[in-house]
DNA sequence: CTGAAAGCGCTTACAG
DNA sequence: CTGAAAGCGCTTACAG
């Protein structure tokens, strides 16, 4: 129908702008409606599972043509009714990096099990980017937002302020309360501590990046505190930082830093797995044996570690399950209930 | 606004409905233009910039309005009218794949860029999966598809003849022509066939998934013809293959049957970088060590490898430029253009 | 059991 | 330079 009831003026041009006019005109309401006799009220009804509110024969003739002609409500008509638009933004800071995209294809998979849709942002760590993605997807109207690792940002407290419906993952709101999904990442630390304790080793160090989340920080400080109260002083453990964005660089950097004109320590924790593979690399560049000079800990034990990093230790975060508890956290606000925090159990990985 | 004009006539009930009624009411055009004394049709031609139809008082009186409400104009309200979502959907089999993660995180900065967003759907390489989310896009009213690794399904089928907008990535249309971005996947596997020959390796083999997809087959087909072509015949070339959804698994099982009884090959082909990790970590079992014993070459070269595997080699494919290309492609569909095939360079990396 | 009508938030000819 | 009005595809009280 489009544009084919508009006269065309421009008859020499007319060539040039004939397109391909293979559009199948949509199948709508109306065209159901049209040809089943009835009036699109009692097809939206049908169509929606209104039972009861017409005849049998009716709801069988309906349901005949709309399997026919394949219709499908559209969502924007619908959405701007229902005033629901049935669409989640998630917000990464990362696809590159296992552990996110991990996290994605959890709460991808959940949402799309609660009837959502998931639009993936990948703001790339940056503030200026999540406030643009925000901006976006109120935009869109999309019902909740998913911020894995957020920044703090003008839009995010302007976001948090308005009440949206928002869950945080790994890295709890950079600007006060809010759901969260995560781990426990002081215990994290010390779990690490635990074992590299118990495997006598004493010659321990820390890497971390200069301006961490309040994820790795936790984990640094969960790791420091129990070999503390194992007795070993704080000052005995080395510790190394890096700036950068990538976490790679970070742990190749800052393991650079710490073994600078010293030897390498014999247990290494890495609070995430990506500055694991990066202080290993270094490693490998040194000659150093890994593991048998040195025990490497990660945190996030990525899939592939199973696979190609068997030197690495690592404390297995349950990406898995972040989906579920994410739209569950999600369902909960738009119940009106309070946000809450919800840690999920990590393990501790040797191979 | 919602609710509050509905006589509430359960008094007594009144209490436990009482939710936190916190939800801001939104700005609307309406809201703007009764704020700045004009009409929704002035607001709305000042908000999308279209100049030289208000005074310039107007103009500026409406935009700093717009300004202190925060008005952003409702993309749902927008796609009705205007018959357009901004919407694409990418449809992926399996995010958990570094390579799937680093095309989601590719395409979805060039549509952010073009100002398309992208709904992300994990198929998990599953038909029916991806007929579900066919069906939900197309009521989503995307305008477009981005389709990595596809498989043949009823839903595809209907949306091809359909004439969707549809890009192809990785693997083309499995049933009939269609856009495509991808690489020269026979020119792939010869150059690793070149490069293992060069470096004197004659024992050499290759493994590949039971129904591989017309991307390995062609990978696996570059290789041997080529290595026919350098005069090593065909059946000196010891092939394997596994049956299996995840590539690891499918490397591993692979180069299980692959040296059943006999010696491990000194030159390996891994038609995806997902294979030669299952293959490695069977090495590992089996204490063959390498690349000192085989050499292995994969396809991806994923962006882990230079970190945690450097005794991969392996034909980089450009992923990060794959977004570009995709936009481009559906572009060209949107402007009534015929699908076109858009091959990237690759190249092999040595480390 | 069914339909006419209002309205969700916007854009855009059309008229002045 | 500006506004009234139609309409995008749906849902849903309301009336019969």
């Amino acid at each position: 129908m489009r544009g084919l009831d508009r006269p065309s003026q421009s008859g020499e041009q007319g060539a040039m702008n004939r397109k391909r006019v293979s559009a199948h005109q949509p199948v709508l309401l109306a065209t159901v409606a049209a040809k089943a006799g009835v009036s699109i009220a009692t097809v939206s009804r049908i169509v929606n599972g209104e039972t009861g509110r017409a005849s049998a024969e009716t709801i069988e003739r309906v349901q005949k043509i709309v399997g026919a002609l394949g219709y499908r409500p559209n969502h924007v008509g619908r959405a701007l009714r229902r005033r629901e638009s049935r669409i989640v933004a998630m917000l990464s800071p990362n696809l590159d990096n296992p552990a996110m995209a991990a996290i994605a294809a959890s709460v991808e998979t959940a949402l799309r099990s609660a009837g959502y849709v998931m639009i993936l942002c990948d703001t790339h760590d940056r503030a200026e980017l999540q406030d643009e993605y925000l901006h976006a997807m109120r935009s869109q109207a999309v019902q909740g937002y998913v911020l894995v690792n957020a920044v703090q940002s003008e839009a995010l407290s302007a976001s948090v302020a308005r009440g949206d419906p928002i869950v945080f993952v790994g890295r709890r709101n950079p600007a006060g309360a809010g759901s969260f999904v995560g781990i426990d990442n002081r215990r994290a630390g010390a779990d690490a501590a635990d074992h590299l304790w118990a495997q006598g080793i004493r010659d321990l160090a820390v890497i971390h990046p200069t301006q961490g989340s309040s994820a790795s920080r936790d984990r640094v400080d969960g790791f420091v505190r129990r070999l503390k109260e194992l007795g070993l002083p704080c000052e005995a453990i080395r510790q190394a930082s890096a700036l950068g964005l990538s976490h790679l660089e970070v742990g190749y950097a800052a393991a650079q830093r710490l073994i600078d004109g010293k030897s390498w320590p014999g247990g290494l924790l890495c609070p995430s797995d990506m500055m694991a593979y990066g202080a290993y690399r270094l490693a490998l560049e040194k000659g150093i044996r890994i593991p048998e000079t040195c025990r490497i800990v990660g945190i996030d034990d990525n899939a592939l570690n199973a696979w190609i990093a068997p030197w690495l230790i690592s404390v297995r975060i349950p990406y898995a399950d972040f989906g579920a508890k994410v739209v569950g956290q999600l369902q909960a606000l738009w119940a009106g209930e309070q946000p809450s925090e919800q840690l999920l159990p990590h393990e501790l990985i040797v191979r």
